[in-house]
DNA sequence: TGTAATCATCGAAACGTTTCGATGGGTAAA
DNA sequence: TTTACCCATCGAAACGTTTCGATGATTACA
C-alpha cells in the first residue's frame, strides 16, 4: 500500500494519532528497543499498514546519527574498462542490500578529500576503496580520520585495517607450475601497465613478485611486460613473441589476455597447440573470450560482497577487530592450456 | 582542513559563534539565498574554512526534503556480466558528480516496490532505470506514484516519461545495409535472448523488427535467432551455421558475439575472409574481442550520462517537459567487416 | 527634519525521527 | 490496606539544517 504522491507522506505522528497512542510509542513499536504491549503493537503496525508509512530516511540518519549507507568509489569506464570493477561492485551492492543498508557510488576514485566527505557529511557511515595503490593516500588519510573502511585490495602496510584480496602472487606461481608441468621452459607474464597515476598498483607488484619466485624456483626462463588494451601494447606484444620464438606460454592478468591473443592470431600462432595462455580472470569474463581460456578464477564478485560485508559488520560493531581476507582462486583446466599429458 | 574524527564535527552553530553571527546568517552567507555582507560573508567563509566544517547531508535533507540524490537500478553480476551495465552505470554517476548529486545503487533492479522506496523514504529524489522491458510495472508504478525517473532504454508508451535509448532497429538496419553492400546475400540476427524474467526486453524486440524491415526491404534471407553465451547457445549457433552454409554474414547484439566467434573457429570459418560480423557493442568492450570487429557503437557511457542528467535537469525545474533522446551509433569498420571492395 | 523604503541581520519554528526521564496503573509483597 | 516495584506508555528535547517574518540601522526622498 503506498499513499498518492501529490500530498504529503504519512509519518510517525499520523501513525500515533490513527493508533491513538503517543509518537515515542511508535517509535518503539517500530524498532523494539523498549517493550511495546501486544495489543499496541498490532494497532501501530495496522495504521502502518493502511496509510503505507515508510520512515524518513534523513531524519533517521539524523538523529541516530548513522545514514546506514557505505559509499564506494569505482574508476570510470568512459575510456577503457576495467570490468573487475563492476563485478566488485555489484558484489558490494549485494552486501548491501542483504544488511539493508544502501550503498552510494561514485566515480571519483582518486580523490582523497572527495571520499572522506561523504562520511563526514553524514551520507554514509563508511566507505569502500579499491584500485587501491601499495602505498595509497586515501588509505592514510581515511585511517588519520578514524573513519571506517575496508578495501578491496590491499597496501603495503595493513596493520588493522579490513580488506579483502586476491593472492595474485600465489596465483601467478600456481600458473607458472602448470605451465611448466606442461613442458614449458620460457614463459611470460603479461602484467597490468599500470595508469600513470598508478604507479605502484597492487595486483601488478604481486603478481610480478610471484612470477619472479617462480621461475625462478622452476629455473625457467621467466619475462615480464607491462601491457594493455592499446594498439601500442599490442605492438609491443608482438615483437616480443617475434623476437622470442622460444617463448611458448604466457600467463596474463586481467585485460592483457586480449593483446596476446591478438599477437598470436596475427603471427599465425595458434592456442594450444603452438602456444598455452593462463588467464588471470574472473569467470564471467571467459563467457566472453575465445578460445575459453585456462584460468586462475578471480572471485571478483565475492571479494566485492565480502568487502562490503566486513565494513558493514564493522559498522555494526566497532570494537570487532579487523578482517584480513586473502582469497584463493581455483585452477580452471579449459582449452588454452590443457592438463599436462601425462594425466590425460 | 578537516578535523579529527573522534570528536563532534563542527556544525553551522559552531560557525556562528566563531564568526559572531546568527545562525541564520551563516545559512544565508552559504546559500546565498539571500544578500549578506562581505565582510560578514568573509568571517564566515574564515571560519568555515578554520573549522572544516561541512554541512550535515541529512539534516539539509530532511529539512530542504530533497537528498540531493538519485538512485540507480541494475542487474547483478554475480553469474553473468550485462557488461553495458556498467558503462551506463559509471556514466550515471559522473553526471550525478558533475551536478554535485549523490547516486545511490541497488541490484534489486526489478523489485518495484524497492525502486519506490528509495524515494518514498526520501534518500533519492529520483531513479533511473535501466534494462525495461516494451511494457514495465516499475515504470507504470513510478509514474502512477509521480515520482520523477528517467530511462535508459524505453518501453511501449512513453508519453511523458524521460528516456535515452539507442536506435536498434536503425542501427541493425545499417548492418544489414552495410552485410548487403558486401555482397552478402543471407544472414542472420544473434539477438540476445531474453531472460526468462525479460519477454519483451525492449532492445531484443526491435532489433528484431529492424532486422525483418531491412532484409524484407532489400530481399534478402535472414534469419533471427536468440541466443547468449551459455554452451547451449553456443551448440544452436554452431548447428545453424551448419545447416546454413549460404549463411556468410551476421550482426551480433551485446555478447551474442562470443557463441558465434566460437561456433566459426570451430567450423574452421575465417573472419572475415569465410564469414562478415557486425556487431552492435560498446567501443570500450571492442578492445577486449579477437578480431577488432566491425561494429555499430552503441554509445552506452554517453547514455547512462545523458540518462542521469535528464533526470537531474527535471528534479531542478519540475516543470521541464520530458527529454527523449533516441542516439545513433556511428557504423566503425574493423577487420570482422570490412569496407565494401568498390571503396577500397 | 520626518517618513518611507531598503538592507543586513536576527530569532524562532519546523522538518521527522530517536531516546531520555517521568508518569501512572497494575501486581506482588508486607 | 499500604509500600514497593515493574511495566507500558507518555512528553519533551534533541539532531543540524532551512526559511519565514521581524527588527533595527541606514539611506533616500520629500
Amino acid at each position: 500500500m503506498t499513499h498518492n504522491g501529490r500530498q504529503r507522506a504519512p509519518t510517525m505522528v499520523d501513525i500515533a494519532k490513527r493508533s491513538g497512542v503517543a509518537l515515542s510509542t511508535v517509535s518503539y513499536a517500530l524498532s523494539g528497543k523498549r517493550p511495546v504491549s501486544p495489543e499496541v503493537r498490532a494497532r501501530v503496525r495496522k495504521a502502518v499498514e493502511e496509510l503505507g508509512f515508510q520512515a524518513h530516511a534523513p531524519a533517521r540518519a539524523l538523529k541516530s546519527r548513522s545514514a546506514r549507507a557505505i559509499s564506494v568509489f569505482c574508476p570510470t569506464a568512459r575510456d577503457s574498462l576495467e570490468i573487475e570493477s563492476h563485478l566488485f561492485l555489484t558484489g558490494i551492492a549485494e552486501a548491501a542490500s542483504e544488511f539493508d543498508y544502501s550503498m552510494l557510488m561514485s566515480t571519483a576514485s582518486q580523490d582523497p578529500e572527495g571520499i572522506l566527505s561523504t562520511i563526514e557529511t553524514g551520507r554514509a557511515d563508511g566507505v569502500v576503496l579499491m584500485e587501491v595503490r601499495m602505498a595509497d593516500e586515501r588509505v592514510d588519510r581515511l585511517r588519520a580520520a578514524g573513519h571506517p573502511f575496508s578495501i578491496i585490495g590491499r597496501t603495503e602496510m595493513n596493520d588493522g585495517v579490513s580488506y579483502v584480496d586476491f593472492d595474485f602472487a600465489g596465483a601467478v606461481g600456481r600458473a607458472v607450475d602448470h605451465l611448466y608441468e606442461l613442458g614449458h621452459r620460457r614463459m611470460a607474464l603479461l602484467n597490468r601497465a599500470p595508469a600513470l597515476s598508478m604507479p605502484d598498483y597492487g595486483p601488478t607488484v604481486r603478481s610480478r613478485t610471484g612470477f619472479e619466485h617462480a621461475t625462478a624456483e622452476l629455473s625457467v626462463e621467466g619475462d615480464h611486460l607491462l601491457t594493455g588494451t592499446s594498439g601500442r601494447h599490442y605492438i609491443e606484444v608482438l615483437r616480443y613473441l617475434e623476437r622470442n620464438p622460444d617463448c611458448t606460454a604466457a600467463i596474463t592478468v586481467s585485460v592483457t589476455y586480449a593483446p596476446l591473443l591478438a599477437a598470436l592470431r596475427d603471427l599465425g600462432r595458434r592456442v594450444p597447440e603452438d602456444f598455452s595462455v593462463v588467464a588471470i580472470i574472473a569467470s564471467q569474463i571467459v563467457d566472453l573470450v575465445i578460445p575459453p581460456l585456462t584460468t586462475i578464477e578471480l572471485p571478483a564478485f565475492e571479494m566485492g560482497r565480502l568487502g562490503g560485508e566486513i565494513l558493514i559488520r564493522q559498522l555494526a560493531d566497532p570494537e570487532r577487530p579487523p578482517a584480513q581476507v586473502l582469497l584463493e582462486g581455483p585452477l580452471q583446466v579449459r582449452s588454452s592450456a590443457p592438463p599436462p599429458r601425462r594425466h590425460r
